[in-house]
DNA sequence: TTCTTATTGTAACATAATGATACAATAATA
DNA sequence: TATTATTGTATCATTATGTTACAATAAGAA
């Protein structure tokens, strides 16, 4: 897995790979009260873009968004979901990849399957900001976290790319219960209630928020107290993953 | 568009389109109290199968999703949605396309690029029932409509296709306000009682369904009424379509 | 015409969910 | 021991939904 864009760069044909089709990752997590993707960094260049790939010619495409994320954060069991594809002919544009490989002293045919027209699968994945090891693929030099109210200019369409992932996870936050696969194993109401108005925007009531959580019966309490400040202390909870696992639609 | 499959037949590499991305539509009607999807069929063989195509290589693919549900029902401005990608290895299988181009007539190469793998990019559609001209596509002898509870065998997977398009349609259903794409223009409140009762398999209170219906605030109440059996006559709705439009998500 | 019948539209009440406020409990610190 | 900030939850208000009931019809029958 290691040297696999080294081959895609030589492999001009694409060899091994479906041809067109790319995968494009929105890992969120969530730290100090903000929202945060993964971002991938290129050398010599200013480009910013989102965790992707190809997906090998014997492989299922949702096994390749796992890969990809995998080798992105060395987390396994995420919640990964494909949310849209991104297939405008107006996406069409090699510039940014070419000047990519430029940087890293290839200059590649204009034949060059990477400089084709790609479809993009979007995925989003909600991985435990604390758990995650960032780590560049083979082309990039820096792979980090980048608070969603603070990004850095992205290449071609993958800012519109995190717009809709985080318009699919307002929408997915209430009905499916998955919110807490941005938290800690243990987390206290607060925290809940801060995660959920941060991906939702806007302040939500306390004892309804938490007189709704628990009425869902997903929450373990666990008897433990948290040791903070000046003021009574929190419960720690735990999410009962009985019901919901990660590939559940 | 006519000898577009013709085409494509003949053109062994398929130049022209984007190699191994397919468009499958489940186009949904509604007829008797029944939910409907069209199914395409093929001379000298009893395989049945979702409407579907191919991207042209300076196409948008909701584009060419578009165009492929426009040309089977002879309609335009319908709702039409991306719900899932099927891109398990699992699906290749070049036998059944194999069997309909020989029944054609049509021996193709194994390297014809129709039998090389496909990951397809499912839609759904919701369309009036009277109004859609189903129109078989260049392979396929009939384009009819078929009861979701009596489906014919499907090619490869395109049952699961149809029923995760179901699915999708249940869980947007009160999120968004599709179902009327479903009725003709003007309807009764039972009408669209019985569309909902259908779509999401278990019956409805009848008073707070339309408490509810009403409330809304999306349905314009036609003075005219309606004439048929012993009873009060209902009134005529229409839906006003100020606020959703086929692309909105 | 009047009566019967089935269905519609909606009122009325019961129950459940949510919004909003208040307050006791309590964990540090002064 | 008093102070302070925060938590957990009770309480009431408001809104939404479940449930039942009934008046208002539009035909057909008497």
């Amino acid at each position: 897995m290691n040297k696999e864009f080294e081959q895609q760069e030589s492999n001009i044909s694409g060899e091994g790979f479906l041809p067109g089709l790319a995968i494009d990752t929105v890992i969120f997590g969530f730290h100090d009260n903000q929202l945060k993707v993964l971002l991938l960094s290129y050398k010599n260049s200013s480009l910013y873009a989102l965790p992707g790939g190809f997906i090998h010619d014997n492989e299922d495409v949702n096994q390749a968004a796992r890969r990809v994320l995998e080798s992105r954060t060395a987390l396994t069991n995420i919640y990964l979901e494909q949310f849209y594809v991104f297939g405008d002919y107006s996406r069409y544009d090699p510039t940014p990849l070419k000047a990519i490989m430029h940087a890293r002293g290839y200059t590649a045919p204009d034949n060059h399957w990477l400089l084709k027209r790609f479809v993009s699968i979007g995925y989003y994945a909600l991985v435990d900001f604390t758990k995650a090891v960032p780590s560049p693929d083979d082309i990039s030099d820096s792979c980090d976290w980048y608070s969603l109210d603070d990004l850095p200019v992205l290449m071609q369409d993958h800012r519109q790319i995190i717009e809709k992932a985080l318009q699919t996870l307002q929408n997915n936050l209430d009905q499916k219960l998955i919110g807490f696969n941005l938290l800690t194993e243990e987390f206290t109401m607060g925290d809940l209630q801060s995660l959920y108005e941060t991906i939702l925007n806007k302040k939500l009531l306390r004892a309804a928020f938490q007189r709704k959580m628990l009425s869902l019966g997903i929450l373990e309490r666990i008897a433990k107290k948290w040791t903070g400040g000046a003021h009574k202390a929190p419960y720690l909870y735990r999410f009962i993953s009985n019901n919901v696992t990660a590939d559940t639609f």
